[in-house]
DNA sequence: AAAAATAGTTAACAAATGTATACTTTAAAT
DNA sequence: ATTTAAAGTATACATTTGTTAACTATTTTT
């Protein structure tokens, strides 16, 4: 069998006995540009990477919700050891491998395999952002909304019998740091009119999309 | 002296006499969707990017001004060969090295020097496009125009008397595309307050910025 | 030179989104 | 168990942005 880029970095990890950490929900594993000397990858659990911006509000970047290596963006360049992202703990519990920076990439450096899970992470990551920057530029709020809700199905999706059920709680202010709407009542309006147009419905504050079409129809290409 | 990585690249593609292409304004180098033998670096000149959407409109990604890499996005992996924009000439003339994209990769993948120029391509443009994506998603459209008008600082910009001349013609439809705003005519309106406020000026079709200052101001950070 | 296409400007009105507030429901902390 | 905080909902009104149209100026094509 064939590893993947990441299984073959999770091996690795389990067989150096790398140290994990665990961390419990709504606690905050890394700040937005405090200083960190580790590396962590995502062992099991879901994160949110977010921004605070000057003005106070929250900016989402993304979820994740399957092993990774969290905040990949900046750590290779050595100087700069400043976290680019808040990283918070958003399931019960997320465990993550603690790396030391330096050790991190200086292994990563000396793999091929790794190295070329570095670049195909880059690639992917630029890839899902210009695709998403284009979503939200050339699409109304509403839009955005739709298209948010769509990429939750990638990872939270489950086919039930009402539609897709997205088994993961997002509440009206998430989706506003996620597309730049002010408040959770602008959303509500917004997710109102999807529920009216029969697009969604909520049980147990989950969302099950009804008309994936409707969404995929809202969504500029 | 040491070369940059792009110089090195430049340096091997004239040592090996690699044939280049000129070509004349508003003509296009490649399209969309279509697929695409040759990989371009771009020599000089000033090129677009831009992706139409399904309902016609055109959404720009960014300018390129100085020589770099052209759609390197997806031509790493060998079955996708369609091109991911369209490039169009925005300067007099461009001239592009035409490479075989085969021979191309090749020589990227041998050459630890362009393996390391790929990987921090990726990551530059990927830093680039949070830090875009952020200011398009937390801001409204005017605050849109104010981040792409500051963008053009870095691209254009030259100091004169008055303040920052961008020296270079954008139309309102360009700042449209790049913006997600629907009409020139909203562009306009506008700019037309950034012109009252004492913002920018235009003299010959080019903008002046008078006041960096209230652009950022109005740039969410 | 004339005609056609492209681009800038303004205005009036429509639609989308922001803002503030109040109230209700639910979850978390004491 | 009680209190407090967080989250959902609804409404009214303000502001921003979209839409359309008309007119002018400029550039490109014929």
């Amino acid at each position: 069998m064939v590893l993947t880029d990441i299984e073959y970095l999770l091996s690795y990890l389990e067989a150096h006995h790398v140290p994990t950490i665990k961390k419990k929900r709504h606690t905050y594993l890394t700040y937005h540009g405090l200083a960190e000397h580790y590396t962590y990858v995502l062992k099991d659990g879901i994160i949110k990477n977010s921004i605070i911006l000057q003005d106070g509000r929250e900016y989402n970047l993304s979820y994740i919700a399957k092993p990774d290596v969290i905040s990949l963006l900046r750590d290779e360049v050595s100087r700069s050891t400043d976290q680019p992202f808040n990283v918070r703990i958003e399931s019960e519990y997320a465990t993550f491998y603690q790396v030391n920076r330096v050790a991190f990439w200086k292994y990563v450096n000396s793999t091929p395999e790794l190295q070329n899970y570095v670049k195909n992470y880059y690639r992917k990551k630029l890839s899902e952002n210009i695709l998403r920057l284009q979503r939200m530029v050339m699409n109304g709020k509403k839009g955005a909304i739709c298209a948010f809700i769509y990429s939750l199905v990638d990872l939270f999706g489950r086919k039930v019998n009402e539609g897709i059920l997205i088994d993961f709680v997002v509440t009206n202010d998430d989706i506003a740091g996620f597309c730049g709407i002010s408040s959770r009542s602008s959303v509500n309006r917004m997710l109102k009119e999807l529920r009216t147009d029969g697009v969604i419905t909520v049980k147990n504050h989950k969302f099950i999309i009804q008309d994936v079409s409707y969404l995929l129809d809202q969504i500029a290409n």
